[in-house]
DNA sequence: GTCTATAGTAGGATAGAC
DNA sequence: GTCTATCCTACTATAGAC
């Protein structure tokens, strides 16, 4: 009954099994056993591809968050877009991810996942702040940004916007919620020193059904 | 060999002994049986007392959080302190409990235990905003700071500071950690809108060797 | 190098006798 | 309340087939 494999393959269909079990059951009570029948491997063709279970979340984890880097890198590579219109566009971009990819986020958030959550925003933060330190730095030559620290900014905006407004790690109402979106906006300009208002869209985005 | 005791009393000798071997060990390499034969009771005493080895970090982690709650309160009731004098005691407090509890935040940062580091993180968000907001306020009214968003501007300065400089959550080179904290202090400035540099003295309590 | 099978360790957690 | 015995699961080790 041995079945020997492209190892990428193999590797790859233990990932697509992983996730499905992560995103169903949730990372700990999915076990390395259920993987196991469902890719039908033994355990020790599991730890000959993956040092633990927890190195396969990783991946998968990094799967998804390549995806983001990649759409985000392409919109900074379009010449004829100006700095606010890529942050825009790099924004709505990692909200609206490709349908397949919502119960992973959606098993993010919860309560049980809180490793595999934390590494993907933190990831996230480290990915998309040079891409984004890049568009500020545009923005400060075209003229509507003005800060001496664009990297640092950037970061500071990231990751108090994906940790203060994850809705897995804070619980808000959501009033408490509409508020600190609009509070954000406003912190983004004054942190960018950008003119007043020109932020006010992202409320917008969040909140389509508002205003 | 059954020795029954004050049931208050055993629950600290299990919390006295888990908070050493945290400290000393590591969360994870630290044992539930190393916390047995530190306390010489059994698995099913342990247990009758804790759900989990997670539930005894918690009660040891809130301990801790606890203290750093009362003491900003204390600092906020003081009549005689302007706002940009709270601010300073404030994080100073944070920055140096007991010498007793240092061992512990150490081991916060280094854990692999990320739900209860995150635990930590967002309880002391929760309960410094608060407090820190009202202090913002005292400084809206004596003209030093002016944000029309006092609340949301703390969080987002708390969350950002404790979740982006945490050596646990992301590991930067102490250079880059410096650049951080400066551009942390000047971000600060432009979120709150105080005056340019009133708080450049952030950067010399987090670095005290440098400058 | 790729895979199976099996036995075993360690540590977190539970059941049930006393 | 306390104990002993046992379970569950992540992970290791090994021996060997292709």
């Amino acid at each position: 009954m041995r079945l020997i494999k492209n190892p990428e393959e193999r590797r790859n269909e233990i990932l697509d099994a992983a996730e499905i079990l992560f995103v169903t059951k949730g990372y700990t009570k999915a076990t390395v056993m259920d993987i196991l029948q469902a890719c039908s491997i033994a355990k020790g063709t599991f730890y000959y591809y993956f040092q633990s279970k927890e190195e396969v979340m990783n991946a998968i984890v990094m799967r998804f968050i390549l995806n983001g880097e990649a759409s985000a890198r392409r919109v900074v590579s379009d010449p004829n877009l100006n700095a606010h219109d890529k942050i825009f566009r790099i924004i709505m971009a990692q909200n609206q991810p490709d349908d397949n990819k919502l119960g992973l986020i959606e098993q993010l958030h919860h309560v049980q996942n809180v490793e595999m959550h934390q590494k993907s925003l933190v990831e996230t933060v480290l990915r998309l702040s040079p891409i984004l330190a890049e568009v500020v730095e545009q923005g400060i030559e075209e003229g509507v940004f003005h800060t001496p620290n664009p990297k640092e900014s950037i970061e500071f905006l990231l990751v108090s916007s994906q940790f203060l407004l994850d809705q897995g790690i804070f619980q808000w109402e959501e009033d408490q919620l509409l508020k600190k979106v609009e509070a954000f906006a406003h912190i983004t300009e004054r942190v960018l020193g950008a003119e007043q208002g020109s932020f006010a869209y992202v409320t917008r985005l969040y909140f389509p059904h508002q205003a």
